[in-house]
DNA sequence: AATCTTTATCGTAATATTGCAATATTAAGA
DNA sequence: TCTTAATATTGCAATATTACGATAAAGATT
């Protein structure tokens, strides 16, 4: 026990928790809002604006990059990192999905 | 070492964060859409709809309300759960947000 | 070539999450 | 009151995450 039973859901479900979840921690949200701020793409100084060891950066970058929310490019010995719109268009699209449902049906007991 | 630096990040970064993480799991993203599916509000038979043990649907139940993403209100011996609009409201903006600022500034070296 | 810079990976410790059986709680119904 | 039904809590094992120092890898600079 412990892991997540991932095969018991679909892939939707499985995919917008996989997405969730790589944002489910302050340092990515930063990552992301640092990578949006940035008007270049080289980000060569992501680590200098987190308030974490090099290695820890890395391992967010790494998971942001596996969530599929970050794309890394090669630049020399730098790596250039960008925001996968796609995932944020994923994301933006399923709550405000979930907002007209539940506008549409008022029955709030809560 | 292990747990997370919240102390290192904003109030709102947090705040997302803790939203995202709540629906990191595949579980709770399927007792999301299904209390927006259900059109009463008293929705005993969440157990029923999962493929999860009691125990471990009543623990998922406690962290979507804890981040705030759900309501719980007792009815009778059944609980009433409703989502929190406001919840999914502050994320769906959030990463409306981001799309925004990213279709701005067109600076894609990736 | 030797060194510097940048990023990744490894190893490891601390902590958190996931899942479930067993048990507790609380209200409804007989 | 006794029982049933619905949900929560406790305790525990398995696994995952977070964080960092040390080290590796690879291109850039001297």
């Amino acid at each position: 026990m412990g892991a997540t039973k991932t095969e018991h859901f679909t892939n939707k479900q499985n995919s917008i928790a996989t997405l969730a979840k790589a944002l489910g921690h302050p340092a990515r949200i930063t990552i992301v809002e640092y990578l949006i701020k940035v008007d270049t793409c080289i980000c060569g100084d992501i680590v200098n604006e987190l308030p974490l060891a090099q290695a820890t950066v890395s391992q967010h970058l790494k998971e942001l990059k596996n969530a599929g929310l970050i794309k890394g490019n090669i630049d020399g010995n730098a790596i250039c990192y960008c925001i996968d719109e796609k995932a944020i268009e994923k994301l933006q699209t399923y709550f405000a999905n979930i907002l007209n449902k539940l506008t549409n049906k008022k029955n709030n007991c809560c």
